[in-house]
DNA sequence: TTGTATGCGTTATCAC
DNA sequence: GTGATAACGCATACAA
């Protein structure tokens, strides 16, 4: 009826803010002529209602501009509709690209993304999760938490949360993941094909399935005469592999082919090869994990395992969407698949060596 | 007294599920004999306490692990502890520094980042809005938003907003970017420096920054004789670069000296030139803006105009944790400065000219 | 189909 | 210093 939107109380003849709040569900009701709990049923729709009461409550919304307001909701429902998603760093393409998977997934089905970058961070990893904790319904996380962050997300029981890159950290627990090993297998059975048969892995430990690109990388040399060799990098970063870079190639072995543990390492590797002096891939391939974008715009163009990073954080977010509704029947990792992305970087090697 | 740590109501001798509720204010008020009003107000701090009462809550506290509820606090603060930020391509290294840089001052102010990226997207993004809107205390946003969300967003006010990139789209909003015109600029005295006569800017209109950086180009050679030609992109990506690069190269006037309206384009342009067959930079000098990381590990190396992605991400977030703290003088607009990277990709011209 | 009443966990106001 | 208590905005039994 009145042209005024908000409520009369509150000193409404007030003139300093002519600044109203916003619209509550009491003010619908009332415009309504109906109840709050009326309101509430029509708002969160699964009811049939006359069409009268309908109408009202509509216009009433519509005229109000009323939102339901998330935390009071929230309050009573435990949901926040808020996803939490924590990155290792976000600077990574392969991490970019996860989080974009799991935004779009969040978007489509009307929740937020609350995001974290533990970048750099020693301890405070848990502090970070802590603090997302009680704004999100559940969480994607990296398979890499430490110990003390995965018992401490499994004590505090009653949200579900999916750990992506590998598989879980401990069993039980949800997991969104390549296969690593087959993965490497890939890779190494490329390589092979090209005729190579000095093998350099750059490995990063500090995620356990480097190791098993390692092994699939070897498997795909069983029964040959190749030999390998494996680095580690204390980060998985370019600058380390080109830090690295000198140790590997002048190395007592001097490698035909170098395969990284991921595209960042990979590019920082390629990079210092040639400034050294090396011609990639005439003298030595080169070769990484994740096919981030920029390995198409390095010359030469970067061969590289395309590990679905996208699609990992896709089929995450919506592996959590599952588990928040309860579903059923729902595997405890999912697999995304790999594909090899062969581009310029690899090459048969300068001497094939006899079969 | 009890080892028990969660409450005794809610049927804590029945065998299913043991797992406790989180504890809540009133638990601990409970066990440390005090009223919720005191723990509450031990809790936000600000006031002082008898030394026996301050004990009591510790020891409470620390063995119930009590964590207040942001969302119930939220509900008579108005506060959720939480800052938006919305992204236009997470792809973009740019946007990703930005997101870094933000998202640090946030974990620093011990708030969470809410998270959108725009992407693709062609209307939602008001949607995307709404949809943060009641879950954050104020945000960070592209100053590069359609003028409906712009509108939106100054109307439901009692939220501060701050745009990045450039100028605010309408005037007494905050904003953080860097000098776009000077960035231009800079870039131009270079290229001039060397010698060039002949340049061709690709930009992306849809920014509305991206004239002042062509303005700047221009005014760089104001007084030469100089050719500067104007072409533009529907999206700031490396394969528009690719795309448009023949248009580009081959043109009625082949230019000295390409510069992109970032280093996406940039690198584009870079690949598919020397995919043409053009000797960069001995036949043609490209450069952009933005100085992502990979502009290092391209060849040649790409060079770049520093906005400072990073800091623009943290100046933003800052600002706004200080709109939201009611500082009094705060500057409508902050600058952040720029710096010329130059690499390999400029060089001087194949026929330097005559002065 | 609609309404009544209650409580979610917290902070703020005002007493004591 | 400390405590009662009333909101905050909403959803949900349960009643009608």
């Amino acid at each position: 009826m009145s042209k005024a939107v908000g409520p009369l109380s509150r000193g409404e003849a007030a003139d300093k803010p002519p600044r109203r709040r916003a619209a509550t569900i009491r003010d619908v009701a009332q415009a309504a002529a109906v109840s709050t709990a009326t309101v509430s049923k029509f708002v969160n729709g699964g009811q049939r209602f006359s069409r009268e009461v309908e109408a009202r409550i509509t216009a009433a919304i519509q005229q109000l501009g009323y939102r339901t307001n998330p935390l009071a909701r929230g309050m009573i429902t435990g949901r926040t509709g808020n996803l939490g998603i924590v990155i290792l760093d976000i600077r990574n393409p392969h991490f970019t690209s996860l989080v974009k998977g799991a935004s779009r997934v969040a978007a489509e089905a009307g929740m937020n993304l609350l995001f974290a970058d533990a970048a750099e961070s020693r301890e405070p990893e848990l502090a970070l999760l802590q603090a997302l904790f009680p704004q999100v319904d559940g969480l994607i996380v990296s398979a890499r938490m430490p110990g003390a962050v995965v018992d401490w997300l499994r004590e505090s029981a009653g949200k579900p949360v999916v750990f992506y890159g590998g598989p879980a950290p401990q069993p039980g627990l949800h997991s969104v993941g390549c296969d690593n090993h087959a993965s490497g297998l890939m890779l190494g059975r490329h390589l092979r094909e090209l005729g190579h048969r000095r093998i350099s892995y750059v490995g990063f430990s500090a995620a356990r399935w480097s190791e098993d690109r390692w092994q699939g990388l070897r498997d795909a040399f069983q029964g040959t005469q190749a030999s390998l060799r494996h680095f580690d990098v204390p980060a998985p970063v370019a600058e380390e592999g080109e830090r690295i870079a000198s140790s590997v190639l002048l190395d007592a072995q001097t490698p035909e082919a170098v395969v990284a543990y991921n595209d960042l390492l990979a590019l920082g590797l390629l990079s210092e090869a040639r400034a050294l002096g090396f011609r990639v891939p005439q003298q030595v391939s080169i070769a990484g994990f994740d096919n981030i974008a920029y390995g198409r715009y390095v010359t030469p163009s970067l061969t590289s395992v395309d590990i679905g990073s996208e699609a990992t954080g896709e089929v995450a977010a919506r592996h959590l969407l599952a588990l928040l509704a309860g579903e059923p029947n729902l595997a405890l990792h999912e697999t995304v698949a790999t594909r090899l992305v062969a581009r310029d970087s690899t090459a048969r090697p300068p001497d094939p060596g006899k079969p």
